[in-house]
DNA sequence: ATGAAAGCGCTAACAT
DNA sequence: ATGTTAGCGCTTTCAT
């Protein structure tokens, strides 16, 4: 119902359409009185300018668009994406505009379909995504469309501005304390890490050898899987094939990837609670596993909301500072 | 760029606009020669219709709006949400539609500012909402608008279409469980809720007690928080003051609360790992906890699903079968 | 079956 | 300072 329109507005104030118009968007061209007794009245009916019109008229439609990687199911189930999206959204609507979530859809022939639709359709003013394994197809429509973007990691083949954390050094971190917490007789540290092609699998895999290399550590391997359960699995065998007595992992990838791989370490019989276990991503209720565990926590509501704020920039013509911003991570002992 | 109009479309195939829209439409009054025509170019082109004008011609957005309960940075930090908003982002997508998401602002005077004016502007063609602490003035707004709309969950003031899990059920055989699990030699279960006045905490409770009932099992105790970080320490530390030796506790939600009720707990030095445990809520890292737990494993899934669908329904004037439609939990035991 | 034209609710250029 | 008017890119009558 509401269905008020400027022009009824414009009729019970006695003036012409563009007059409340300017009054509404703060433009000049008003005298005070004018603007105040319209701006009172919009308050007492409750009115808010219809925001397709707008969108219309002014050729921006006050939508964010986010892009999540991977498939929806497998992605979001990890807490990494939401707390990301809360800080996102937050930070878009406090400029005034609305976030939309897209998901490349997992049951389909084209994962990207929706996010195609979107950009053709010119549905956002600009995007947020994550940067991994977006096809050149999506990648090459993106930027023709002119849609402003900002990634949140880094795309080997999409240099772009980006929200990125240092996964080299969490990582080198990580693997030093895993390394002091071996005693002196242990020589086997298993890595094992998500695709190779990802640029942060390739930082991370590059702290661990860092950390190895300054402590004279050689009984280390690495191990890279494609995250699916299935993949992961059979990667998991492999190594205890290869490695079968390991004394501690080192595991680049939180969420559902590690749980699968713990549930696969304890499947094949290994005692968990003898290893030494670092983990590239954290949790609150690491706390209470029945194993210690030592664990990069990523900042991610600073991520978010620096890519909010980034892509904002990009959006008003002003080139973040960065090409890519690097959060530091911190290291949790428990 | 991708400048590209409906005009444009109908010069390049020597047509109206209009019939380019009615091919485009699948509405009748082409003939198929011509509409085949159309249909070929515009797929070579790579064109899709604006959205915005659309919707603006339509008086629809194709923009499904979803509402989350509380702030968002406590509420979206739990994992049953964002398993919720894919389910959800997946079935909108399917229709052709879009999903925004809406977070009611946790630094704001008012909270829902944003859901207001989204209301208000139009933005949305219909709304999926989290059911609790909506006040009566955005749901007055709300039902004012004409929006349709369906809860997740049930509002005490607002009886409405909605999602909901069989939360007494639930309880219920967490609790049996639970007692069937303590010797006969303990005597105190602690229950411990949410807000009183939500609808699921009440049938949570109502289970908890019927289970306490049937086995005839006096020594309970029910104890209810805000869900806030302060009330719940200051309500955990009553209890352990009125039942200093507790042998079980059921916490009638998961997530950041029932992290919070863990922490004191271990703070005030009660031993964890001899208390049996029950929670309302489920995740799949309980498999490695030092301490064992009976939880109950929500839908969240089906929720999404089935939120979406009714809701569509609604919006299709099409009346949902149920006005409340009730899922059953899993209970797992560890 | 096809096309011309009006209109969705705004904004913005242009008159006055 | 205010009002008139022409779009924005579609859909939808209404003529033809």
């Amino acid at each position: 119902m509401s269905k008020l329109t400027i022009n009824e507005i414009a009729k019970m104030a006695n003036v012409a359409k563009s007059t409340v118009s300017k009054a509404l968007n703060g433009q000049k061209g008003v005298s005070d009185e004018v603007r105040q007794k319209i701006l009172s009245l919009v308050a007492d009916v409750n009115y808010q300018p219809n925001a397709t019109a707008r969108a219309l008229a002014q050729n921006k439609t006050g939508i964010i668009g986010f892009v999540l990687p991977h498939s929806a199911s497998t992605s979001l189930a990890e807490t990494y994406w939401i707390e990301v999206i809360t800080a996102i959204t937050e930070e878009v609507e406090l400029k005034g505009n609305n976030l939309m979530v897209i998901a490349p859809s997992s049951n389909n022939e084209d994962p990207y379909e929706s996010l195609r639709n979107i950009v053709l359709r010119h549905s956002v003013d600009g995007l947020i995504m994550g940067a991994e394994n977006l096809n050149s197809e999506i990648m090459d429509l993106i930027q023709k469309s002119g849609i402003p973007f900002v990634f949140i990691g880094q795309n080997p083949l999409y240099p772009h501005f980006s929200i990125d954390v240092n996964n080299e050094e969490g990582a080198y971190l990580v693997t030093k304390e895993i390394i002091k917490h071996l005693g002196d007789n242990h020589k086997q540290i298993c890595c094992i890490t998500g695709p190779k092609e990802y640029i942060y699998t390739k930082n991370r895999i590059n702290g661990f050898i860092k950390a190895c290399d300054e402590e004279n550590f050689s009984g280390y391997h690495i191990f890279s899987t494609d995250y699916s359960a299935e993949n992961t699995q059979k990667t998991v065998v492999e190594l205890l094939e290869v490695c079968p007595n390991p004394d501690a992992f080192f595991i680049a990838a939180g969420g559902d990837f590690f749980l699968s791989i713990m549930d696969i370490l304890r499947l094949e019989g290994l005692n968990i609670k003898k290893q030494v276990l670092g983990v590239f991503d954290d949790a609150r209720i690491f706390d209470y596993l029945d194993f210690s565990i030592i664990s990069a926590k990523q900042p991610l509501q600073e991520i978010g909301q620096l890519a909010a704020k980034n892509l904002f920039d990009l959006m008003f013509d002003k080139q973040p500072e960065k090409q890519v911003q690097y959060l530091s991570v911190n290291i949790i002992l428990r």
